[in-house]
DNA sequence: GATGAATGAGAATTCATTCAT
DNA sequence: GATGAATGAATTCTCATTCAT
């Protein structure tokens, strides 16, 4: 017999060993694999289990069901989307650059361009779940960074929320339509030019 | 397992009868009912074939699976969104509306406001066909008509691509997150200011 | 993924066509076959299917799941162990026998003899089930109709529940217990015995 | 799947020390509780571990395999009623009661009444693994007591099986029916007549 | 064109048991 | 003696799809 146990969105051990960390990434792993060369059609626990070397079983003490691998990848993947961003930002801030949101695009970019098939499979879970607001976090997080940093035509939060979804709005319809402008020169202008007109608004200076 | 026979994106009968009109209208609302009430998972065909009152034969007369379905109720609301927004700006334009933006957002609210969890499935289920160009059809159809009524900055076909996406990303991210800004005026407004950004760009009144 | 789906009691098609019929009876057939060979450990649902010359499929559609197999094994059972015991007393009431409870007590035993692996592992399953009140069904019938034809000290309901529960008790321990006297003439007289100190009160000649 | 790999009736460790008394008992009350509230079904090892404040490993120290616990179980239960019952039946032997078999009725009726889920799972185990006779033990045990007090009765093998096996058919009838009667002064009254009938046979006084 | 019983590969998940530490 | 992470064979059950009627 074979039940859905728990919730999708904890993981059961909290790898706090060592060993615990390589299992999951194994884990992680092997997902990712599986969906860039089979789609998540074909992505089962078994396979998953298989590919990362480790018992279904095993799998099972780390995950409650297959869903929750999904969205654990999803959140390491929007992490890693954090930092990588905030990193960029801050080198952009340090360096005195005029337009510091022309790295962050790019940045932006290329973390869409990696792995396509997988992120979109993992943000459709993700999604699916309805944890669709922690997407916007990382966009999210430097925005908060630029207003400290001055923009304080930030601080009404419908701007703020329209800047940042315009920004990821814009990143996955290109990667997701497979748009010939995704990675362009022109579409990073375009955003930019976008992104300028929160963060240094044309009006300001008429004022 | 059985197997996929077909194309998915294909229906199979061009349903020019009035009957198959019907039926096919049945199959698409009990699919539609099914999602509300039991979500993606509870989504089988003999379930669909049972509430819509026809036989699962008969439903594999008109669809060629079970994706078609969902894919075809995209298309179709997809087309009643363009038809609608259509109507929305063409009734603001005959007004001699200065602020024609006005009327599409909250038009595009009402629609992603309506059934959103159908929304979400079958939306979800378009893009994981990759047909998520197709999303952004009726908006696109919205920025062609403001081009020819004057919004030449429209032209660069990235600028378009950012406007179009940012409005479509904005309110699908509002309601995806179920963020409290959705349907707020507070929202709606930096949502026109956005798209004046775009149709009646601050520097044309400089120059 | 694989869920328990209904209620363990019920069937799922209504057997009314022939064909039903029959896959029904290769079922259960098939069931006590593998029963038999190989103890309630060996009995999966996929073995009862191969073994019935189904697929599971079918299975699944005649029965919601494995346990219900087993209960409607033991109801049927217990309905023809109903009517053979039945028509034993109707045979020995009309041959105006003075101890119509010797045949019935034979009938009752020749009964449990019969394939006890399998009887032992359906009855089993249906008390597990809670379905244990049915079990005196059969010899509640004969007692019915015994206290018809005289027996009045069966008035009593207590004294028929004590009488009733006695005699199966009876039975199936020496048939669960493997007892030496199972069968015996022994235990058949002491039975007897036993049920005429119901039906022919010995204080009824005294008073 | 891990093999099964010793005899299900015998424990390993000869729970000689004080500790290992204790553990079996958090065990065994662990596997009470877990059937209690969550029946069969919800019963495997790892809980029982769990709940018991031992490890699996432990558990496994012991006993041999899961239908071991539950064997025991019924046992160290079967013995607890011998030991009770006995005490009953020297009480009223003592007190030169004239009807020594109610008191023994009541307190065999209090022994099913108690934690009745439980007893169910465990004698149905126990059953289950061809130890049905030892179930008559408490019982065949009086019985034995009372031949020796002046039943001469009870000398026939025949009639000592068919009245110990009466009066716990129909005790355990009572309880898995859910039957009203079960507790009742007219089922307890029933039963003492029925065991009267074999204590003091009323031809005896004829003879 | 419609029906719906039958199919069966395959998916998720469990859990008794082991054994290295 | 105790621990508990790991194992993985085995099981139940689903559901898209077909096709004989």
């Amino acid at each position: 017999m074979a039940r859905k146990n728990q919730d999708v969105v904890e993981s059961r051990k909290s790898p706090r060993q060592a060993r615990a960390l390589v299992t999951v990434d194994a884990i992680f792993e092997a997902t990712a694999r599986i969906i860039e060369e089979a789609g998540t059609a074909g992505l089962t626990t078994n396979h998953i289990a298989e590919r990362a070397g480790v018992s279904v079983g095993s799998l099972y003490g780390y995950f409650p069901n297959k869903e929750a691998i999904l969205i654990a990848l999803a959140r390491r993947q929007l992490d890693l989307d954090r930092r990588t961003i905030g990193g960029t930002l801050a080198a952009a801030l340090a360096s005195g650059s005029p337009e510091p949101e022309r790295p962050i695009v790019r940045a932006l970019m290329a973390l869409h361009a990696d792995r396509s098939p997988v992120r979109r499979a993992i943000m459709g879970a993700h999604i699916a779940h309805g944890l669709g607001h922690e997407h916007a976090v990382p966009v999210q997080d430097v925005a908060a960074r630029l207003r400290e940093a001055g923009g304080e035509a930030l601080e009404n939060p419908a701007a703020l929320f329209v800047l940042t979804r315009a920004v990821i709005g814009i990143v996955r319809a290109a990667f997701e339509e497979r748009s010939p402008l995704f990675g362009s020169p022109a579409l990073e202008d375009e955003l930019c030019r976008l992104i300028g007109f929160y963060l240094r608004p044309p009006m300001a200076g008429a004022l």
